[in-house]
DNA sequence: CATGAATGAGCGTTCATTCAT
DNA sequence: CATGAATGAACGCTCATTCAT
């Protein structure tokens, strides 16, 4: 009804913040129905009347994880006579963006790096794709890259998924605590990786 | 001993390949211990004569991988005036001794990359300790090279795990078939990587 | 009553009817309250408002069907000398009205021989009381015959089971398939068994 | 082993009798698997190593009870100038044996009149096809009759459904107390309707 | 040492019923 | 009267672990 207190959305967005809260917890095989619903403060039937099993809510919680990554990722725009200042910073701002929102859910890291994987192949379809359009994403900004001669020539895609996971090696050596982490330090150092490598030019 | 006609040792190391194998193709929590006993050819007792627990031969499992993967790394030697061509040699030479491991033993790589995770925090130790040492071992070697004006400066620790998580990357994208990837391709672009990041030199 | 648009007895028998379908197709426990409401066409609770439970709807749709077959048999009227053909044609009326009348409602022979089992004690307790009835009304007829010399001898009460039984065989394998049937057959098949049994007649 | 102290098919046979027993008392739905270990006084992990589902054990009993009653049917043997006499014995005899069976087995009635319907289509096939084949065999009888001179013509397949039917109402109408019966009356009055009818002898 | 039958806590899921609106 | 979101006991089933032989 209108006058009901609770919006169905509402209560959606309820367990699905408990179930994220629970499965960066524990993981999706360790965390139950139980440890959510508790989570929530509702009863066990509660919970099937908004997803339709376990399963449902942790895909839930990727697809709502990877909406809100793909929103901080934008598309390096070059002027004609590119100006490689401008590029640079469109992919600081990106990085940027990227730490600033991980930074602040450490929940939805440790779901994404820690948790998502080990499912079954069929449950684990929708973090595969995840990576593959990201990688697909990466890959054709290279390659544009590359043409515009802003980029080295390299195997882009092979490329992309090491420069993503650079970023998910420091994040997740984040969030289990082996390296203390702020948004300025993983820009900068993201940043480095991709202008300069890790050695000092050579003296020619 | 004693004319028992297999040792301890070898049983053992028979249901530890096993479990490789079978956490390699269902990953921790599918995978049941009467999976291991049927690829083992032993009886469900048999199974805790030798292992106290599931638990227990997955840690077992980890670190014969872990052992295996830190017998391919070795230290950089650098001589006096230091030659830049034979330190990236030795790199070179453990990206691909690396790479050449990973790439022949595609079920190390699943269990390493996707299977560890997920489990409870006290569980997962052996996986974090691993990290943590292979992260302040690349960290050491790196504040060498700051030292000897090999390497930028920049924050260890953390370039450490990007650059580990630059290879996990390649590997993890590579065992789920979103690329293909050969010992060459691995060691160049990682070696590329590292030598050069990903743009091209500034004009100057 | 009052001005309110439907009668309570028009929606209790709205809900009858779509309880009687749901339960013809699925049976009493597979049938669900969920299926019930959606057939009628009404909300959860309303359906609370007229039957206490899922259990009174069935009872209340066994009733209905019983109330319904009971309607088809009459009593043999006997003339004091006795025709047998006016015997004959009224046990055969009754035939043809009880055939008729479950051969066009395929889903109260379900409910009523595949279904209505199974309960607890308690809750069949309806569906006992109508055997019991009908029984002790078969019976009654059948002393009555005896007396009068129309019915051999026998022991009423437990012929009185059997030939029911033998109209609920015919209708019970009819309704799964087992055999077609049509009013005319049925009709023939229960009045020859009646009439003469199932051997030919003794030479003598 | 060799020396366990209860075999295999002992633990089947335990686990069979208990399940027989609760769902003659409780029919399908109501009787749980809880219900049936706690009857067999196992575990709840030992029930599934013989059985794996309660619809497995459901249609072990039924299976069970079909042979037992199968066992008890022997087919006519008809001399060549037929005696009638011999031919009533043999059919009394299968009578007695069944309704020895039956009367002395009620849990197996219970369980075969009132409790195997109501499943859903699938599941119930094997108490179709029970019926199936013993309405089949029945109808056979009866044609072979027929040829004979045995049997007065009749659609033998309708007629089976309904000689079959009247002995499941005298055993149902038994089973839920509404009807005294013993072995005698039962064969008594199944021999009568067969023989004779139920009405008497036209005068002529 | 080796065995495998037995265990039971725990899982994800269902559904008849209630009650605040 | 009508609604439908909320409830929680109960279900069938799994599986890591134990222990008598």
């Amino acid at each position: 009804m209108a006058g009901s207190s609770v919006s169905r959305a509402d209560r959606q967005g309820q367990i699905l913040a408990a179930a994220r809260k629970v499965f960066a917890q524990k993981g999706y095989y360790r965390a139950g129905v139980a440890d959510i619903i508790k989570e929530s403060g509702i009863a066990r039937g509660t919970f099937y009347l908004y997803f339709n099993s376990k399963r449902a809510v942790f895909d839930a919680v990727l697809v709502d994880i990877f909406g809100r990554i793909l929103e901080q990722i934008h598309s390096v725009r070059v002027t004609d006579p590119w100006d490689e200042n401008a590029v640079v910073e469109q992919v600081r701002g990106n990085a940027q963006r990227l730490a600033a929102m991980m930074l602040s859910d450490p929940g939805s890291v440790r779901v994404l790096f820690a948790e998502a994987a080990g499912l079954d192949e069929e449950a684990s379809v929708n973090l595969v794709e995840f990576y593959d359009r990201l990688g697909q994403w990466v890959s054709a900004s290279l390659e544009d890259g590359i043409r515009l001669g802003i980029v080295r020539p390299c195997n882009a895609l092979v490329t992309a998924h090491a420069l993503i996971g650079s970023l998910r090696g420091m994040l997740w050596a984040w969030s289990i605590g082996l390296v203390p982490l702020d948004e300025a330090t993983m820009v900068q150092e993201a940043m480095n990786l991709v202008q300069a490598g890790v050695l000092c030019r050579p003296a020619t």
